[in-house]
DNA sequence: TAGCACCGGGTTTTT
DNA sequence: CCCGGTGCTA
């Protein structure tokens, strides 16, 4: 049995890649997933590539988990054969069973696929006492991960108590998002105060500082932090670099249109050992694999940058053109959807000026038109899809619930279409919104497990000290921290010092010595028992489930039943993770997403964001709220940059659907709870071409004009009358510049709308060329200059 | 120190 | 509408 077997041309040739890089130019549906499994096990099974060598980089944690299952099950297939000689699915299931796990002792165990966050907080965990840093700060293995909540709460501290800021006109939040994006360009407090403007940004460059310097006193990383840290660590120590260059000889990286600066910095200095990729050439049993599609990116908020996957060819490719590259692959062929989907797909996001020209072909019929509805409001909305999903389901015995999916904007939007669901009995998931490691009774466990690791965690010992209660109050907590403040020590080092609690605690003494003799208690059995075992203890010991249970609310009751899920995720962590440490369960519990948690096998119809529906697929999909300011975002309306990514967000959404897909929206939108809000159809809408939409599509003038400009560019595939098709449509003005200008990095051009720019990237080669221009005011803009309303500027 | 009542503000999207 | 934060009282 071969890996290359049941795979398209270009699936092969990027499967079968075997030194150097590659890129993978994947459009949605197009079997990538498939591609990176089999290219795994292709590496190990015929290449011979050593399971440790391979480091690939996944988008969320449950697709890392999912990938390792599909590899395992590929590989024991293959060990079914050569071992047995028959096919796997004829075995009895004890040599089922034992195959797989050979697999994974010898395999998947040995293998690290992860999210970036989660693959470095991993390698930190190796290494991070060897990092440097340039202000004396240090960390230690035991090092906590702080999630949003508890980094923004250490910055509104450091406002409000050390700075004696005014909250509310400093506010932390938005200060937390400025040192999030300075570390995401991998900034440093020095340099963020050099580039920052007035008052304010140097005080945010000092808020950073002292957030920083808090952080290392928690012995506490945040997010961006676990990307920066090692960056900084592989670019200082020579060694350590080298290292994990050859440990890792193979890296592959799944969306990839959706990895910022810093993780690509990560990715450059594993692959070349800190070379400049246009030089290296050391590719001997190495290669670099990437996949994505610039079109589905949709993470800019969070620093991520698709220019990174257009410039790919530039740091590695080989400078060929298109048609004779060698260090590219595309996969255009789509085995998910419909004809129409498609094609309505493909009509949407070619009104997108930043991209490269790609297209989707359809290998599947025709398919139903696709749904629109306009409802009178959010109730009204939520009613129609609900009786959508019922006459289907009661219409097709091959369809169920959980085929189906309703896919929003924003999380507050699963709410109209819960109620409905729960009046007609449908069973749902809501994915997203609150996660399960965010409950309070959860993070309330995880904060002594946290303290018990790292002691200097005072975040996590604040937190906990007097939950449940032991009467130790504000008072006393204040003079503690007075205290450590003074003489430069974490709280935990005050707290467990007796003679400091009796001179300090007063009547509070009683209860911290109770709760220091608790933690030292619990710290004794760290290194000799199980997560899942160290939680129960937490949970018993501390008298936190007693405490529940004398509450005795539904709220505790639903508590202690979450407490209980907290002890299973313990037990599953430690069957997927053989030498699973504490440790490690703390940081997939703070890595972890609400999608990772869900069950998506079970009958349910699912309720999600279009963000967490990336990398999905359902036989039936809705897509509620098309209306401007909701969909497209009313950030995004005056930002043209902004609306295409909103735009790839509502393309990603639209491919998710394989069979059927509806489309709906309001014509009225309460927002909380009061008054109503009219609401205008959305822009997107009017993109879809009429003749693959049943219902009305309400037209606004610019966007239809834009449309018909636009048509010419669709490609139509598979359909025997394309009654839409533009026989006369408008050709594309000849604003452009002669078609063979040659552009080069540097030329100056004037756009139609974003006015002045500076070419700042050329991609590609001969006919197919794109620009990168930087425009004032916006990040940098992927231009077909054949296409774009552009002219050079002469100097 | 703890519990309760009241007020005000917030909606993109997430590792 | 729902959360968290604040301030008052026992």
């Amino acid at each position: 049995m071969s890996f290359l077997a049941g795979l398209n041309d270009a699936q092969r040739r990027a499967v079968d890649h075997h030194e150097g890089p590659l890129l993978v130019v994947a459009g949605a549906g197009s079997g990538k997933t498939r591609a990176l499994t089999h290219r795994i096990a292709h590496l190990i099974g015929e290449h011979g590539a050593d399971p440790a060598q391979i480091l690939a980089v996944t988008f969320t944690n449950k697709a890392a988990r999912e990938m390792k299952e599909r590899l395992e099950l590929l590989l024991a297939q293959r060990l079914a054969q050569s071992q047995y000689g028959q096919p796997w699915s004829t075995l009895p299931p004890v040599e089922q069973r034992q195959l797989r796990s050979r697999i994974y002792r010898e395999v998947t165990k040995e293998l690290w696929i992860g999210t970036f966050h989660a693959l470095f907080a991993r390698m930190l965990r190796y290494d991070i006492d060897k990092f440097k840093d340039s202000e004396g700060l240090t960390w230690t293995k035991q090092f906590s991960i702080y999630d949003e909540a508890d980094a923004q709460s250490l910055v509104k501290e450091i406002v409000t108590q050390e700075l004696q800021l005014d909250p509310k006109r400093f506010e932390p939040k938005k200060t937390r998002w400025a040192i999030s994006n300075a570390k995401n360009q991998g900034w440093l407090p020095d340099q963020l105060e050099a580039n920052a403007e007035g008052q304010r940004g140097k005080l945010t460059a000092d808020v950073y500082r002292r957030y920083r310097k808090a952080l290392a006193a928690n012995n506490a990383l945040d997010f961006d932090d676990l990307l920066l840290l090692p960056v900084q660590l592989l670019q200082q120590n020579e060694q350590v670099r080298s290292y994990w260059h050859r440990r890792f000889a193979h890296v592959l990286v799944d969306e990839y249109q959706d990895t910022n600066r810093t993780q690509y910095e990560l990715i450059k200095l594993l692959v070349t050992d800190g070379k400049d990729p246009q030089v290296y050439n050391n590719w001997a049993g190495r290669s670099v694999f990437v996949v994505g599609d610039a079109d589905q990116s949709i993470y800019s908020f969070r620093a991520a940058d698709f220019t990174i996957l257009m410039g790919f060819q530039d740091d590695f490719g080989d400078q060929q053109s298109d048609e004779a590259t060698r260090t590219m692959v595309k996969l255009e062929e789509n085995y998910r959807s419909t004809a129409t989907i498609l094609e309505a797909a493909n009509a949407l996001i070619a009104n997108n000026s930043e991209r490269i020209d790609k297209v989707l072909r359809p290998t599947r019929g025709e398919g139903e038109l696709i749904s629109l509805t306009r409802c009178d409001d959010e109730i009204a909305e939520a009613e129609a899809v609900v009786h959508r999903l019922r006459m289907m389901e009661a219409a097709n015995p091959e369809l169920t619930w959980g085929d189906m999916a309703c896919l929003y904007r924003t999380n507050a939007q699963s709410r109209a279409l819960e109620e409905s669901l729960v009046r007609w009995r449908i069973p749902y998931v809501v994915v997203g919104g609150l996660r399960f490691y965010d409950r309070r009774e959860i993070k309330d466990v995880l904060g002594y497990l946290r303290l018990l690791i790292n002691p200097a965690d005072t975040v996590s010992l604040l937190r906990v000290i007097n939950v449940p209660k032991r009467g130790i109050g504000k008072t006393t907590i204040q003079r503690l921290t007075d205290a450590a403040n003074q003489l430069g020590i974490p709280l935990w080092d005050v707290v467990s010092d007796p003679e400091a609690v009796r001179s300090l605690g007063g009547r509070s003494a009683k209860g911290l010595l109770q709760f220091c003799e608790l933690i030292n208690g619990l710290r004794e059995q760290l290194h000799n028992t199980t997560p899942s075992d160290l939680i129960q203890q937490v949970m018993e010991r501390s008298g936190y489930v007693s405490e529940l249970i004398t509450e005795g609310t539904d709220e505790a009751e639903e508590r202690r039943r979450n407490l209980q899920e907290l002890v299973n995720a313990g037990l599953q962590y430690q069957e997927e993770n053989d030498e699973g440490d504490l440790e490690g369960f703390l940081a997939s519990a703070a890595l972890a997403s609400d999608a990772d948690s869900k069950d998506t096998a079970a009958d349910r119809v699912t309720l999600m964001t279009l963000h967490s529906s990336k990398g999905l697929e359902f036989p039936v999909v809705c897509l509620v709220g098309l209306e401007q300011g909701l969909f497209p975002s009313y950030r995004s309306l005056d930002d043209p940059a902004s609306l295409e990514e909103e735009r790839r967000l509502c393309y990603v959404g639209i491919t998710r659907a394989k069979e059927r897909l509806f489309l709906s929206h309001a014509s009225e939108r309460r927002l909380w709870g009061g008054m109503r809000e009219p609401a205008v159809p959305s822009v997107f809408l009017s993109e879809l071409p009429e003749a693959l939409v049943q219902g009305e599509i309400p037209r606004s003038g610019g966007a239809a004009i834009r449309r018909e400009q636009r048509l010419d560019r669709l490609t139509r595939v598979d359909r025997d009358q394309p009654s839409s098709a533009p026989a006369n449509a408008v050709r594309r003005r000849q604003a452009g510049p002669a078609p063979g200008k040659r552009w080069s990095v540097g030329d100056r051009v004037l756009h139609s709308s974003f006015g002045e720019g500076e070419v700042t990237h050329t991609f590609g080669s001969g006919e197919k060329v794109s620009i990168a221009v930087k425009f004032a005011g916006m990040g940098p803009k992927i231009l077909d200059p054949r296409l774009a309303p552009i002219e050079p500027i002469d100097r």
